[in-house]
DNA sequence: CGCTTATTCAACCGATCGGTTGATTAGAGA
DNA sequence: TCTCTAATCAACCGATCGGTTGAATAAGCG
């Protein structure tokens, strides 16, 4: 499925400068000279960090003579906040039933609690 | 800041596998050797993954005699909720003042639209 | 047309990644 | 104690990553 768009969506994020060009990108499209400036690393670099935004779906290039704004897809971010929410929100339920039959046991047994606590 | 931790978190979820593993702790603990028997992969490449999570906070281990339980920490999931929903909220709030400007410019020029075209 | 600007392509390099196999540690249990 | 089970450590391997430099492409400009 979209396993993959996800893998490449995460694998973009986890690198520190493609996230400062996201954060620069959220507050508008800027060229990958404009993007490049306040970095130490060359124009190329920067340009292979915006393919693997580009790959990933999170960002989109558009044409300006012999420039190449950027723009950002923020739509994209729904698809991982999707899945965070999915898995917290299972986790935090296991977590609510947990304490019910933790509760319940504690109800039931308060004499044995000891047991292990003894050796 | 915890930049490091953030870049850590993503690339822990960036591979399918140890997204899997997450999906399977949001369940219930689990030890390593259970995580590992649906895998192909050895119980070594397994631990690795785990220990990955680990790195990243999103997974801690406890002790059963020789067992060692894996436990999904799902707060973590919020440093990065928080870090998306910053961008995104900017990226939309961009928009909408984009908008407002486009639509401003449209009353005032309806009739200066075709100058670009016309060329 | 020839120059400058903006960007990408290509080849290379060291570091990290995901995987392997083999050896080791740690605890239970006969 | 000797043995089995659970897991980690260690060394290695090919692939990918983030970076470099140098050449190529593409579009405006004198």
């Amino acid at each position: 499925m979209s396993e993959d768009r996800l893998s490449r969506v995460f694998a973009a994020l986890a690198d520190p400068t493609r996230r400062d060009i996201v954060a620069r990108l959220a507050v508008g499209d800027a060229t990958v000279g404009q993007l490049a400036a306040p970095y130490e690393v060359s124009i190329q670099a920067v340009s292979k960090h915006l393919k693997v935004l580009e790959d990933a779906g999170l960002v989109s290039r558009s044409q300006d003579a012999q420039r190449r704004p950027r723009h950002l897809e923020a739509e994209v971010f729904d698809l991982m906040t999707a899945w965070i929410e999915r898995y917290r929100r299972q986790a935090e339920e296991r977590y609510r039933r947990l304490d019910a039959v933790l509760a319940a046991m504690d109800d039931e047994n308060q004499t044995t609690i000891n047991k292990g606590a003894a050796s």
